[in-house]
RNA sequence: GCGCCCGUAGCUCAGUAGGACAGAGCGGCGGUUUCCUAAACCGCAGGUCGCAGGUUCGAGUCCUGCCGGGCGUACCA
């Protein structure tokens, strides 16, 4: 959708009639004054000055008297070091709602990645383990990547590689085994985590049991019957509880494929990387030297022939090259790994593969746990007993969203949305904390401020939509097709507008910076802008969107629509639901 | 030792390709509900932007060094 060219394309192009640079970089230049009292847009001179060798409070003055102001811009001024502009704001008022209004679900759209693929690796949990909290970052990232993209023209493939191999598995079948399990299909994910720790304590100093735990990965990877039985039970299982689970967060994904889906080709690609001399044997294992990358060489077989995960990645990876092309490939996974990402590129670079550098490591900061004793913050550990259960954490937001629902239950209309509802603001609250903060970021869990519904948080955003709902309900007429934009006069009014106005610029950042957290910030500012020309009608009726006069009563209602549209827009980006009433 | 991430108000964090006086939420104090949903709004208090240099007309933002925390660093993923 080609849309009018922006003001600050307008202004750049004024501009550069006058100066030595392009209306592209005069454009970039431009910035929002602190306030509107100020201007609209404003011009700092100070770089200018080096082109033009002259003060900069005199380049604004004398380009303030220069310059043709464009359609849509009825004033300039210098203040200071800076040349400020003043819009028509009806017009640009008018424009805006206007675009949004005609463009709907589609405002903030771009057609940049028209034609082109972006596939994201995200989620990936191991098998025979409960979905943890730790689990949670990963999932929500890469799922609102995948909205963002979209929204940008992209063809976006979702991919959950599940960790269903490796030395640990191992340990599962020597555990089924030994504790005689007759029915391991029967065993629920809860008895798997149970029987891994049982055996790993038991194996702990055993010597037999460790070399048991190895073999029965050997067997495993030879394809041996009975191991093979024990470990895809186990999958199954998992399988069940993940769908369940990530359903829960309104996560999913193109492609649910397992690392042992790569079993055959990595037997290929280990004699391919031999026959072109890029592995070597060292100490009994089999490795990548990346010392020219200045690297530690890549493990992809340990002494005893067993695959490492390294090794698993290479075929996945040119697999998914060969399926996709892609544009890009991203790695939503923890700062942990950030090594194994650098070495993967690099083996890939190795290996002769030109689109290795499509490859990002989209990389986040932990979830730690207070140390109630030392008070310090540091990992969970599941053998402390500290790994949450995302389930536990969902069930509690749910829970305590459905206690606030019921003291307000006038607000619903049928009993039977209570439930749904609870759903959508309690999981929204954890998913929009999740997504609010920079994604490199460590996080200290702490239950309170990830169940919180006050202030900055998910509910907050959620709550000032349903508000905006609730006035289009009360308001009982069609939209007016044709109102008169002047009318939104108020100094609010004018704030909320080039908020709105902004939405494209959030989608655009946060996709560059593969950080929804734009998204959520964009999404606080508005809402606070909103909240603030809501409770101004609280005591004056003539703040009111449902005012007495006619015509300025439609003219808000625009302006609601169209807020409305971009909140309900920049939640779905973060995959949450924007409920009508709560 | 080396690598990656982080270090902004008591706490949790924003700070847009270096630019107009460092912002918000929580917590604290004080207000707001005959009124479009108070999951809200308004006001007050609170900051040597880890430290020291450097680049620049200008640095929370860029460079170097240091300090503090986290995570990695060949047979886990």
């Amino acid at each position: 959708m080609s849309q009018m060219a922006s003001m600050e394309e307008l202004l750049g192009r004024a501009l550069a009639e006058h100066l030595p640079l392009s209306a592209e970089d005069l454009a970039g230049l431009l910035q929002t004054p602190p306030s509107p009292e100020l201007g609209d847009y404003g011009l700092p001179c100070y770089a200018l000055s080096k082109y033009l060798h002259k003060a900069p409070d005199r380049i604004a003055e004398e380009l303030r008297a220069e310059v043709e102001l464009p359609e849509g811009v009825c004033e300039a001024r210098a203040e200071g070091a800076y040349l400020n502009f003043f819009v028509d704001r009806p017009a640009v008022t008018e424009h805006v709602i206007r675009t949004i209004l005609a463009g709907g679900a589609d405002y903030g759209s771009d057609q940049q990645g028209a034609g082109k693929t972006i596939v994201i690796d995200y989620g990936s949990p191991n098998i025979a383990k409960h979905l943890g909290i730790h689990h949670l970052p990963s999932a929500v990232i890469g799922q609102s990547l995948y909205r963002i993209y979209e929204k940008l023209g992209y063809r976006c493939v979702g991919i959950n590689f599940l960790g269903d191999w490796g030395t640990s598995f191992g340990r599962l079948i020597a555990g089924v085994e030994r504790y005689g399990i007759e029915h391991p299909e029967r065993l629920s994910v809860a008895d798997m985590q149970e029987l891994y720790v049982r055996y790993s304590t038991e194996a702990d100093g055993e010597p037999e049991l460790q070399q048991a735990a190895r073999d029965a990965f050997r067997r495993l990877e030879e394809g041996e019957q009975q191991a093979v039985r024990i470990w895809s039970a186990c999958r199954e299982v998992s399988l069940e509880e993940f769908d369940r689970v990530y359903g829960r967060l309104g996560v999913s994904f193109d492609e649910v494929r397992p690392e042992s889906f790569y079993n055959e080709r990595l037997r290929e690609t280990v004699e391919r990387l031999r026959r072109d001399g890029i592995v070597q044997e060292s100490q009994g294992a089999l490795i990548i030297p990346l010392y020219e990358d200045g690297l530690p060489p890549c493990m992809l077989q340990k002494s005893d022939g067993a695959s490492l995960y390294a090794a698993r990645d290479l075929p996945a990876a040119e697999h998914r090259w060969e399926q996709y092309h892609f544009e890009k490939a991203l790695y939503v996974v923890g700062n942990e790994q950030s090594l194994h990402f650098r070495q993967l590129a690099a083996a890939l670079k190795q290996m002769g593969h030109e689109w290795a550098d499509r490859i990002k490591h989209v990389n986040f900061g932990l979830i730690k746990f207070r140390d109630p004793e030392t008070g310090r913050a540091r990992v969970g550990s599941t053998r402390r007993g500290e790994m949450l259960l995302l389930d536990e954490v969902l069930d509690e937001a749910v829970a305590r969203a459905r206690r606030k629902i019921e003291d307000n239950a006038e607000r619903l209309e049928a009993e039977a949305d209570l439930g749904e509802l609870a759903a959508q603001v309690g999981v929204g609250a954890v998913v929009f904390r999740q997504l609010s903060t920079r994604r490199t970021r460590d996080v200290v869990f702490e239950w309170d401020r990830m169940l919180d519904f006050e202030g900055d948080t998910g509910p907050y955003v959620q709550y000032a939509h349903a508000r905006l709902c609730s006035i289009l309900r009360k308001a009982g007429q069609p939209m007016a097709a044709d109102v008169d934009h002047s009318l939104l006069a108020l100094p609010e009014e004018w704030v909320l507008v080039r908020h709105l106005e902004r939405f494209p610029r959030a989608v655009l950042g946060a996709a560059q910076e593969c950080e929804p957290s734009a998204i959520a910030s964009y999404l606080l500012e508005l809402c606070a802008d909103f909240s603030t020309y809501y409770s101004a009608g609280m005591r004056e009726p003539d703040r009111r969107v449902l005012c007495e006069d006619a015509a300025t009563r439609a003219a808000r209602l625009a302006l609601v629509e169209a807020a409305r549209h971009v909140i309900r827009s920049g939640l779905a980006l973060l995959g949450m639901a924007a409920p009508d009433r709560m």
